[in-house]
DNA sequence: ATGAAAGCGCTAACAT
DNA sequence: ATGTTAGCGCTTTCAT
């Protein structure tokens, strides 16, 4: 294979017709009033010729360009994937394409990506990225909408898609309370992390609501299996009494499920888990499965996608959007053949 | 923010400059022989307006569009991302964007992709996937060179960049018999997969080498923590002899961490593990750490976005090209405080 | 129903 | 050193 074959114009496909350069554009766009049999020859032409209209040119007209950047904050990771094919899937639908630049937390990198996409006239942006954190703006004022996934701006009046993971948490306290757990304790990543901060704060406040209190203050960590187990071990040194643990991601879920089993602590019959991030691999692969809550990423692309459509046209929604977590129960939480 | 400011044009530039466009192209391009005040003049007023060239109008005089177009066969994944960000690293440096297009396993989605890129013009394609198998090429003959990357294209006449899996097998093997292994097991996943064929052929036939045999038939299942449970149930309960398995991949190498661990058996001391992918997140947190093989794919991608720049500039490198595995250590292989 | 011509934003060859 | 002009591939009036 490899290079053969030049690119055709539309010249050449309206020279092999035997018609002029405008008659065969209106042809080939269904444009004008044209006989049937010209246009099928044009089209057959066109065919022949393995002919593909030069977006670039024709864009030159148009001004626009049907191609939307994507840039992440930081890396293309496990958080950007589901938002960045929920995007790809939304824009393709419209025949858009869509340029991926990786800005690697690195904010030189991210400003010549801007520019870089700025002048492949882009018709809008799309940024994502790891955390939910708010960040600043790409820039201050820009030619072309911006809608921010899974991450916000701080700039109250951008678009930002972000998980309501204050509802998730609600609804996750919500399951262990259902299942008649009373003594929940909350694990999670380090202090300094908005993720950490939003969901232990809605933890205690949801537990509170019910007239309870956490079994123990949140043990703030790190993201991993290991801090998982760790704390398990904090758990039962400090003598705490719990019969439920909700955690920051399904890592330290998973983490705590493997201590507790190692301390003879049945998973749910003693110790119920709840996880976040619903991520596959990890869930499904606990023992027991783990009961998480899902942040439904690929909707959250999808949706961002189709605000930046929306803007693109005309009709921008600025502010900040937030959308539902769902629970995903599995048995870490309601024992198999007992549904709660 | 949002929408403001309108793209501004090098007419405009040359305007507030007071110089004609060529003038003003000439020095934002730092072509032709001008003043040195002219140029500062029309750069100031370039910075002035926020200008940023039309890519799309230059491309149509310069033929070239420093765009390149990546496709995943059947999904964006674990696989293909890092192959994704190693390209995306090569071709950033090259001052070139990548349109990302996701094929879904669909073959009308991809031919539609395919169509939608050299529209767009671009300089080339990589094209890449979850599987290592060789696929039909993206087209019969293409105006544009095409580069496949992890995946392989059945024409040997495609230039395809491979990981040497064969190569990472046998490093598993020799580490194993290096460090006193002569009754190896081998666990991988499903019997009609590409890569479980080649590492379970390679692992039989490096431990021949040595004159033993492996220490069972190759247990063939999925690609899951769960199956890797399994299969040490089947293995303890046929009575195999064992002090090492070498499984397909990393979740394999985990589950079997676990079950080992669960049957009373020390991982390594009695049993070493090696895993395969290098996966961070489940070798790190596997109990004990995992010994896995790393194909490297992020060198995998910058290597096919290099080998694509080369074709784009006239020097293809058809053919197959496998790249080397890496032998990465840790305690499932190797007691720690105690190195081999 | 079809063709001719202008113009989208830019570069490069050619004048001045 | 700077300006003028043609033309890249395409769409779209406006003639015919």
């Amino acid at each position: 294979m490899g290079t053969t074959e030049r690119h055709a114009t539309i010249a050449d496909v309206a020279a092999l017709a035997g018609v002029s350069v405008g008659t065969a554009s209106k042809a080939l766009n269904g444009r004008g009033s044209l006989r049937e049999e010209t246009r099928t020859r044009v089209k057959e032409a066109a065919r022949q010729l393995n002919f593909e209209v030069n977006a670039g040119a024709r864009s030159l007209h148009s001004g626009r360009t049907y191609t939307v950047g994507m840039i992440t904050t930081d890396t293309i990771g496990r958080f950007s994937i589901p938002v960045l094919i929920g995007a790809e899937d939304a824009l393709g639908a419209g025949q858009m394409s869509v340029f991926l630049c990786d800005g690697r937390d690195d904010p030189i990198r991210e400003q010549y990506h801007v520019k870089t996409l700025l002048s492949r006239r882009v018709d809008g942006i799309i940024v994502t990225g790891r955390r939910t954190q708010a960040r600043a703006p790409i820039a201050p004022v820009l030619p072309v909408p911006v809608v921010y996934a899974f991450i916000s701006s701080t700039d109250p009046e951008d678009c930002s898609i972000v998980p309501d993971e204050e509802g998730g948490t609600r609804k996750a306290i919500e399951h262990l309370l259902a299942v008649g757990r009373t003594r929940i304790a909350h694990v999670t990543g380090p202090e300094h992390h908005h993720s950490a901060q939003v969901r232990a704060a809605a933890a205690a406040e949801r537990v509170a609501e019910a007239g309870l209190a956490l079994a123990a203050p949140p043990l703030f960590g790190a993201w991993s299996e290991v801090w998982g187990r760790q704390s398990v071990g904090i758990l039962l040194a400090g003598g705490t009494e719990f019969d439920a643990i909700y955690c920051g991601n399904d890592q330290i879920a998973r983490g705590a499920a493997d201590a507790l089993r190692a301390a003879g602590r049945r998973v749910p019959e003693d110790v119920a888990l709840v996880g976040f991030d619903n991520w596959d691999v990890m869930a499904e692969s606990c023992q027991p499965p783990l009961t998480s809550i899902d942040m439904n990423l690929e909707g959250l692309g999808r949706s961002a996608a189709e605000m930046l459509l929306a803007a693109i046209n005309g009709a921008p929604s600025p502010g900040r959007h937030a959308r539902p977590c769902q629970l995903v129960v599995r048995e870490s939480t309601v024992p198999p053949h007992r549904p709660a």
